[in-house]
DNA sequence: CCTTGAAATTTTAAGCTTGAAGTAATTCGG
DNA sequence: CCGAATTACTTCAAGCTTAAAATTTCAAGG
């Protein structure tokens, strides 16, 4: 069909708008399930979670801005969620000497032994919350969001 | 546990982990620039704009109950968002003679008049955050969403 | 050196969010 | 009727989140 517009930028703008209303309420209802599991399974949060991710993905440590920088948040979000992991002996805090400004903060055995506990569930129970997308329809909505995400990592 | 598990299907886990974060990450930055923007143009934030949507589609009013199941939050948090509504005129609570535990909140005239001026900027920033997306990739997104929903509609 | 500015982090105030406990009004079985 | 369970909502404590201000440290130019 030749429903291509005179004007190449149409953007159908309800359509849009339609479309991310759904991805916020999928994205909430998953992550409401995923916290609720957490919580009462592992007496844990999701924002502990996504640090202990993140850490266990660098095992030289990250610095606090890498931190926030990879997770999305503010620094002083990072702040407060490393304060209380280091206060549950999850991770360490070391400030470095060559900058004093800096700290490192690395996860210690207990953080890592805990993560991989939590992770082996977490990923389970994606499987269990997205089981009703087939797989074709994952590889093409992960390769859709992929290729929308590097558009806006300049952003950041 | 539910019924005899088929295993006929594969269910690449992995895969779908990836997606998950993948959409995660995507609704993060979205909402992340969202936020930004009705912080900075209209000294509002995405929970109370969320609230007046809801009763923007509901002239006669909604009870407490029904926003915080539309907006899949909980019953304190809607309390504290139309509170602060309230404070700000855009919306009122009232007790209903009919039942008297409940309390009907609509919007005002100041917070209709509010809604629609932030609703049209909303609209085109989304239109804006989701140019990449073609109008294909949108539709197409846009229905394997609403499937995936719909399945999880029951359980909130 | 020394000051000025930039960078990394923490602190702060305000608001959002939850789950659980509390309050008040309604419903319903006896 | 009446007491018990249910329903609607609010309050509470704790944690998450942000933007802005404050703190500490480093870097560079004079």
């Amino acid at each position: 069909m030749v429903s291509a517009p005179l004007s190449a930028i149409s953007k159908d703008g309800k359509e849009r708008l339609r479309l991310w209303i759904r991805m916020l309420r999928a994205s909430r209802t998953i992550e409401a399930e995923l916290r609720e599991r957490l919580r009462r399974e592992f007496d844990t949060t999701l924002p502990r979670f996504d640090v202990l991710a993140a850490l266990y993905r660098a095992p030289e440590g990250m610095l606090m801005s890498s931190l926030s920088r990879f997770l999305l948040v503010s620094n002083g979000n990072v702040t407060g969620i490393v304060d209380r992991l280091v206060s549950e002996g999850l991770v360490t805090r070391a400030r470095r000497n060559g900058d004093r400004r800096t700290s490192m903060v690395k996860l210690t055995d207990s953080g890592k032994a805990q993560f991989e506990a939590v992770a082996a569930a977490h990923e389970g129970w994606i499987g269990e919350l997205l089981g009703d997308v087939s797989d074709e329809d994952t590889r093409r909505l992960s390769g859709m969001l992929k290729s929308f995400r590097s558009n806006w990592e300049g952003r950041e």
